[in-house]
DNA sequence: GCGGTTATTGTCCAAGTGGACAACAGACTA
DNA sequence: TAGTCTGTTGTCCACTTGGACAATAACCGC
């Protein structure tokens, strides 16, 4: 028998465990034999934690989201602006991103999902749109509305996102060229200014090692 | 019995017929009983067209793009260089947008979904490349590199079918006016001309009626 | 120790899956 | 008319799924 633990490391280990099943066989592809597997449990143990399937994927993904965002924005602030905004927009870690696009495609048939998924969009356009105005006020950047412009460049990062990591087209270096210009003539950035301030790596990972 | 048809009908009925079930149910849930039922034929039929569930949604995917992109294409032509720059650029109907994003999510798994998806990608990026570089002939915009142009807003565009198809957080009026924004920024346009130019609707539907 | 609470397991079940296949039906040919 | 090819059906099978649940094992207050 796995060794017995407190409520809460088991309710952990097995969230961790769902999003590497996650990230290999895609939301829809998440089975409870699988997870138990991975988590090196009995499948049975996880109705002891969660309601049922959809509740499981449902808090894995915010799980996921809610660490990584916390830890991101702490991050931000402590760098200059520039730098913060160069480290938000730069391309993030496969399994990451492979969550998200998995994500936006079960969310229309899972409601539990569709709602983490909107509240962590959102939150993902306000923390630029933070970032954004940090750096107008610095001076270093131009916005005539900085909502909008975290909107737009949101999409450039996802669309960009989509064709690094779905579909291998851009590489990563390519990828963040594509996501920096766009951000320089939007926010009247310096060209090349942003690839300069890029600190490595500024995102986080909650999978693997 | 369902009556008797040609191959090729029966063939394309089932592409479609799994075409509206990915539109429901996603890649990963398409089954075969379903389809079946969709196109009101027994589900071993199915196995007559198709080797197995695999090819079929490989083939199906690859159908409807192909069909839809060969249609915009022709059409685009037809008009003003601004005005078919507008015309792709605009929000494309849901259900087609839906399965572009279930494609990307199942790509990483399924070598066929994978190759056609790389394939109709690269194909949208120089058609919209070519009506970049016909509006710069033209003399309506200016474009260093059409081809890099048309990767960035093929990513804006992604980026925002997203926010408003799957998260629902931005009418098809907003998405609109974000990439006509960002178009008309990144081509010289002049502010505005893009939807004033903006043709309805141009861009084709598979699956409804 | 002892008893109650909680974590954990293994097993069972009904429902659904993709695929295989024998049988049937309709159309065409000779 | 008989024969053949092919579209079509319904049924069957081995397998997986989510969930239920009784039995067991570890912990904790007393």
């Amino acid at each position: 028998m796995a060794e017995r633990k407190t409520s809460d490391e088991r309710r952990e280990q097995i969230l961790r465990a769902t999003l590497v099943v996650v990230a290999q066989k895609g939301f829809a592809g998440v089975t409870l034999r699988d997870v138990g597997a991975e988590a090196g449990i009995a499948h049975g143990l996880i109705r002891h934690y969660f309601a049922g399937r959809d509740e499981l994927v449902a808090a894995a993904f915010d799980y996921a989201v809610t660490a990584e965002l916390a830890s991101d924005h702490a991050l931000l602030d402590g760098l200059d602006p520039v730098a913060a905004l160069a480290g938000w927009l730069s391309a993030t870690p496969e399994n990451h991103y492979i969550v998200w696009i998995d994500a936006w495609s079960e969310a229309p048939r899972t409601p539990a999902l569709a709602a983490a998924l909107d509240r962590h969009h959102r939150d993902c356009e306000r923390i630029l749109a933070e970032q954004i105005a940090r750096a107008v006020a610095s001076g270093a950047a131009t916005s005539a509305n900085p909502d909008e412009d975290a909107r737009m460049l949101t999409a450039v990062a996802d669309g960009v996102a989509v064709q690094h990591h779905a579909m291998g087209i851009v590489d990563v270096d390519e990828a963040n060229a594509i996501v920096f210009a766009a951000a320089e003539q939007r926010l009247g950035l310096e060209s090349g200014s942003l690839a300069r301030a890029n600190p490595v790596p500024a995102r986080g990972q909650w999978v693997g090692a």
